[in-house]
RNA sequence: GCUCGAGUGGCGGAACUGGCAGACGCCCGGGACUUAAAAUCCCGUGUCCCUUAAAGACGUACCGGUUCGAUUCCGGUCUCGAGCACCA
């Protein structure tokens, strides 16, 4: 019989449509598996070989969950809103939901060309209106809740396009587009409080089954750091300047102070600074670096010295200069530092450079602080230091603390790396922020009852001139009445980031027709939390972090019952171009699944998929790789016609079936499916040696094949006629015992160097072992006339005879 | 600079808690079938020594250590990849 795998693959993705065969249940009586795999932005150059590593892989694992009996979702749809379109709608003149739809339709058809087990009647796609609803009534409630706020935040501002950039769109400090020169601009901006969950987002990682460089890079990404903060008092003033340090330990040898160039003191203290000029010039140069040249220049420090002000350092009363650098930064901490150069290493590499004092307060440093800093918390002991004189680091920490808090001019302070996530874009092609400007009431949301706010019709999407959002332009739409007051009032022009509709849609596909609300409390209860997510490692900081801190806001309102969303977490590596690059259509090596596909069937382009290498690791694709695993579709294929008379399994197979299924069923688990392709492929060969199969034995091969092979087990479960369909049957069992062999191979080693093979009996002890070894020929050839001294025996693995 | 990951045949990769390194696939070589080729099936395939085989030696980035025994554990070095990057 051919292989026509066309015609095999178009008969059961049609016959799984029509019968709706991978739909969901809402039957709450069943035990329930939620698999999800990241929704994809739906772009212009359609799918990529990446895609489906990730959703054959979730696939597999779904289908062998249905197999075992549960109730599955497995649900597939689009993060639409983005500046792709956006862009391509500026340069066309078209509508970005155009594109969008002829794109979505574009992945759909792809992704049903490969016979994924999505339950397509749950879709979702963000730029939904009944969709975005409820993205906006989260953000409402945000807002209620205060976590919602609007502040001047510097933006990526290209001075030649006049518009506001993301940072992926600005490269090496020029615009992606148009290459002009990007400056900061501020603008006032919506701002989500994800810091107060901070602490939160970090601790419940701890029962997550995440990999663990996702929880690492989390934590890192959060930067929790403990201090202490301190007040410095200007002298002859009461004024004071608090700081922020991780050491305070080292305040003994704080020999000047800096102040971000941002920082508001400046201008308070504006008529007491006697060089105010150049103080004045500093900032302005300051603010004119992008934020790429300021990280550039890190290592070259600049700054200006404070004429007319000194501070005073608390525990030594010693008057030191006080400074402006760029080094420090407003963002972080208090936007104000005491710098310790002895043991700070921008510290020092500043004192280094304007010549200031630099003061040895930690001992043990192999050179002298004069030549490096000396950072080591670990091994350190304090000199020069009044009370702390002699103590180690980590105590002198703790007592310095407990005495500012004391004297009432520090406090213990936990700061985090994680600032508030800015959620304003000057874009159209977003969600509209559901919230009016009125005169006298302020910000003001609108009712639930008037969401979902409704993106506007305009003509032109490109911004305005001083980078305001092309919803600007809108008026009818901005002019409105305050829900408040009733008096005049203008829509907010801002739209969402793409950030937002991905945050909570595993949420929407629970329950995505519902009117009422973002999904049924009962179905929530039910599905949540998500068993099993995939996704890329490049999502692990921004998208994750954004969709635990939108659950567990969701968790607190009452919304969902489970503190977190995902139970466990997975990540793909990616596939590379044949030479080992990175794929792109300007290195030539973009690979296309359709034409995969086409070539050589969904089942073999899932089989190399889930066979390219290990799946956590990026690997180059291979055209003979392909080749490879079509050759083992053709091979099971033919099993058809190899048919030998016996029903179950052969007894000389009994064990080989057992044990395949055993690492079949545990590297699915493992996702180490590349081995478990391996086993099938073991078992297919030793078939073929044998000369034929059982239909038992086939029967439970297709089983195993069908969550990699769908269509081809299918269509071959038919042919052979063992009734129903395989996606019904029972995923089989096997039996420990008979996995193990009866007779075993052992290793006879002499000193560590293996010398012979023995087989013997399964399970014999050490002592049994040894005897059975020593009294062996090969045994005896080996030890020949030499002192036998030791012999370590490890059942059914080796004997190891020492000698001398 | 910091964090994380990786380095194994000609190539992609196996090796669960230290126990036969190289499963499985590709490439390559040989054979069967065929008028012939393709496809298919079977056999071989780490390196060195050697006509071949046996036997032996070497071999998991590099140097050293622990151990009867190390791809696996420990210390150090190098290379590559990803992410972060003046976070006080």
């Amino acid at each position: 019989m051919d292989y026509d795998f066309h015609k095999i693959q178009d008969k059961w993705q049609k016959y799984w449509d029509d019968n709706k065969t991978f739909a969901a249940s809402d039957d709450f009586s069943k035990k329930k598996f939620y698999a999800l795999v990241e929704f994809p932005y739906p772009s212009g150059q359609g799918l990529h070989v990446g895609h489906p590593r990730s959703y054959t892989a979730l696939d597999i694992v779904a289908r062998k969950r249905r197999l075992e009996g549960y109730n599955v979702l497995y649900p597939m749809g689009w993060d639409a809103f983005g500046l792709p379109a956006e862009n391509y709608a500026i340069a066309n003149h078209i509508h970005p939901r155009i594109i969008t739809e002829k794109n979505i339709a574009n992945f759909k058809r792809q992704l049903k060309s490969i016979g994924f087990s999505f339950d397509w009647d749950r879709e979702v796609n963000t730029t939904d209106e009944n969709y975005y609803k409820w993205t906006q009534w989260i953000f409402l409630k945000l807002f209620e809740k205060g976590l919602a706020y609007k502040q001047e935040m510097p933006i990526n501002w290209c001075t030649s396009c006049k518009v506001g950039l993301a940072n992926e769109e600005v490269v090496g400090g020029k615009c992606e587009r148009c290459g002009g020169e990007v400056v900061q601009k501020r603008k006032s901006q919506w701002m989500l409080r994800i810091t107060e969950y901070a602490q939160r987002l970090i601790d419940d990682l701890k029962d997550l089954d995440f990999i663990e460089k996702v929880k690492v890079s989390q934590v890192n990404w959060i930067g929790r750091s403990e201090g202490a903060e301190v007040d410095f008092v200007l002298a002859g003033t009461d004024r004071k300047i608090t700081v922020y340090t991780t050491r305070p330990d080292t305040l003994f040898g704080a020999t000047y102070m800096v102040l971000s160039p941002e920082h508001p003191l400046i201008d308070e203290l504006s008529d007491k600074i006697t060089n105010l000029d150049a103080v004045r010039e500093y900032q302005t140069q300051a603010a004119k670096k992008s934020e790429f040249e300021r990280t550039e220049m890190a290592k070259d420090k600049t700054g200006v010295v404070l004429h007319g002000i000194k501070a005073v350092n608390p525990v030594n009363g010693t008057e030191i200069p006080i400074w402006i650098s760029d080094y420090v930064l407003m963002t972080y901490g208090t936007g104000a530092i005491m710098a310790v150069p002895a043991h700070d290493e921008r510290d020092w590499d500043f004192a280094k450079k304007f010549g200031l004092p630099i003061i040895e307060v930690v001992a043990g440093a192999e050179k002298d602080v004069n030549e490096e800093a000396y950072t080591n918390v670990s091994s350190g002991v304090m000199v020069n230091s009044g009370f702390l004189t002699g103590l180690k680091v980590k105590d002198a920490i703790a007592k310095m603390i407990d005495y500012l808090e004391e004297k009432g001019i520090g406090k213990r302070k936990v700061n985090f790396k994680l600032r508030d996530w800015v959620f304003s874009r000057q874009r159209y092609w977003g969600e509209p922020i559901p919230l009016v400007w009125c005169e006298k009431c302020g910000w003001v949301p609108i009712p639930e009852s008037e969401l979902p706010l409704t993106l506007p019709e305009v003509e032109d999407f490109t911004p305005g001139d001083e980078g305001e959002s092309p919803l600007s332009k809108a008026t009818d739409w901005i002019n409105t009445t305050c829900p408040h007051c009733g008096g005049p009032a203008k829509r907010e022009t801002d739209t969402m980031p793409q950030w937002a509709g991905s945050s909570w849609y595993f949420l929407r596909y629970i329950d995505p027709h519902n009117n009422d609300a973002l999904a049924s409390e009962e179905k929530l209860n039910y599905w949540l939390p998500v068993d099993w997510y995939n996704g890329g490692m490049e999502h692990t900081t921004l998208h994750l972090l954004y969709s635990r801190f939108w659950h567990k806001f969701l968790y607190d309102i009452g919304v969902v019952k489970t503190p977190e969303p995902y139970a466990k977490r997975t990540s793909h590596g990616m596939i590379l171009g044949e030479n080992n690059e990175k794929m792109s259509k300007s290195r030539g090596n973009v690979v296309n699944p359709d034409d995969v596909v086409d070539q050589f069937g969904a089942d073999t382009f899932r089989t190399y998929e889930m066979f390219i290498g290990a799946f956590d690791q990026s690997t180059p694709w291979s055209e003979n790789g392909v080749r490879g695993c079509h050759k083992f579709m053709e091979r099971v294929w033919n099993l058809q016609d190899m048919i030998i008379d016996d029903e179950g399994y052969r007894a000389d197979f009994e064990n080989a079936m057992h044990k395949t299924i055993k690492k079949v069923t545990d590297d699915i688990e493992r996702m180490k499916f590349n081995t478990a392709i391996a086993a099938m492929m073991s078992l297919v060969n030793d078939l073929y040696k044998a000369g034929g199969v059982t239909r038992g034995e086939l029967k439970t091969l297709l089983i195993l094949l069908n969550p990699t092979a769908p269509h081809m087990t299918e269509e071959m479960w038919q042919n052979l006629g063992f009734g129903g369909y395989v996606h019904e049957a029972k995923w089989p069992e096997y039996d420990e015992d008979k996995t193990r062999d009866d007779e075993i191979e052992i290793v006879i080693q002499i000193n560590g160097k293996i010398r012979g093979k023995l087989s013997v009996p399964a399970g014999l002890d050490r002592d049994a072992l040894s005897k059975l070894a020593l009294e062996s020929e090969e045994g005896k050839a080996a030890v020949g006339d030499k002192n036998v001294v030791k012999v370590i025996a490890v059942p059914d693995k080796l004997v190891n005879i020492v000698v001398k």
